[in-house]
DNA sequence: GCTACAATCGGGGTAAAGTCCGTTTACGGA
DNA sequence: TCCGTAAACGGACTTTACCCCGATTGTAGC
């Protein structure tokens, strides 16, 4: 076997396109730090990036898929103290203080990528929506099939979780109320949160 | 007092720009219906409609803005059925029965309008958003204030419930699952929503 | 009915997203 | 090392959302 995980896996990036990618990511990375979401451009991208904007499109295929992956590579570390780190967040605590802490530890992370994380949402669907279920969804399921839960769905109860813990940031407040307080209605998402487990399970 | 709500009300619409407005939405829904989403441009809408562009976009701001405000008419429509309608969704079962029965039938309503509703969903804040608080916040707090919720906070749970209901259809399944089956998905997630609220409350 | 004002209308103009296709380049095999 | 191929590159091109401002029109007060 390859480098390949399965069959029918991706042909293999090559490797300027590699490095193209993620020389396009810190870019962008650097440009929305400086200058936030709204004002980075995808032609400025590319020309800052010193590249072309083709390039950019293959890459990213839109606008909000530079966010996305922009997402993925926080979440990624960010799943990496979940898996690793000590309890209750990590390994090694009941399942049911895990999930609280999770949810703890997502609101806020969400909160302080509130700006990439509303950015990367995208209306329409047809080639930029990916089948790749979101790492939050894999560990609420699996924390989730842990604990008894009768005859429940438990896939859409994964999906309805998650919405719970991202609606409030993705869809609701309002970008003020955001900006104004973080770290207060990240605490009132992580209690709130707290309160509604301790109450289900 | 006058026609106006409140204070510092909209200084009343003119009636060229109601009839406007109405003719715009009529049309928007029609094309819609006939085209999806996706082909709704703006200019097409003007022509259509035979109104200028500068027209539609003063009427709703933004391409978003057209499928917010064709959403907020249905959902009075639906807010009514919710309203006076015959329990359990209606007045007079249980706060937790009519919880539950809010579920499905929000459930259903989201999902025969997921594309007009995927549509609504603007990542930018700017002028669009609207500090309109939507009146399915409005219900499920109404709904949350007859129960005992200890000292819970009463505005986040709202907001994460909605969360729970909303999330799936706008956030996180993907739109061929929404298509392929749309009531047999409407059914898991009312069912979902069934169990967690039993679960709860 | 008439007038003054303020809001609406209209459509051309701008900028940014997304597409296309000819050119260039990495990389596996001989 | 060289070659053939498939993938990546680049930037001109098209489409579309959104802005602006002079022309037009509804409405309150007389």
């Amino acid at each position: 076997m390859g480098q390949d995980a399965a069959w029918g896996a991706a042909p293999a990036e090559r490797a300027d396109a590699a490095r193209n990618r993620l020389h396009l990511l810190a870019t962008a990375r650097q440009m929305l730090a400086e200058q936030g979401a709204d004002r980075l451009t995808m032609d400025a991208l590319a020309e800052r990036a010193g590249l072309g904007k083709g390039t950019v499109f293959r890459r990213f295929g839109t606008r909000a898929g530079i966010f996305r992956a922009l997402l993925d590579d926080d979440e990624q570390v960010f799943q990496q103290q979940v898996l690793s780190g000590p309890p209750p967040l990590g390994p090694g605590a009941p399942p049911v203080d895990r999930l609280i802490a999770y949810g703890w530890a997502r609101a806020v992370f969400l909160i302080e990528r509130r700006d990439m994380a509303r950015a990367a949402l995208d209306g329409s669907q047809p080639v930029p929506t990916g089948p790749r279920t979101p790492m939050s969804h894999v560990h609420i399921r699996m924390l989730l099939g842990q604990l008894d839960l009768g005859g429940a769905d438990l896939g859409m109860l994964v999906v309805q979780l998650a919405g719970a813990l991202d609606g409030p940031v993705l869809l609701y407040l309002s970008s003020d109320e955001l900006a104004s307080t973080p770290e207060g209605v990240a605490a009132r998402i992580g209690q709130a949160w707290q309160d509604l487990v301790e109450r289900c399970f």
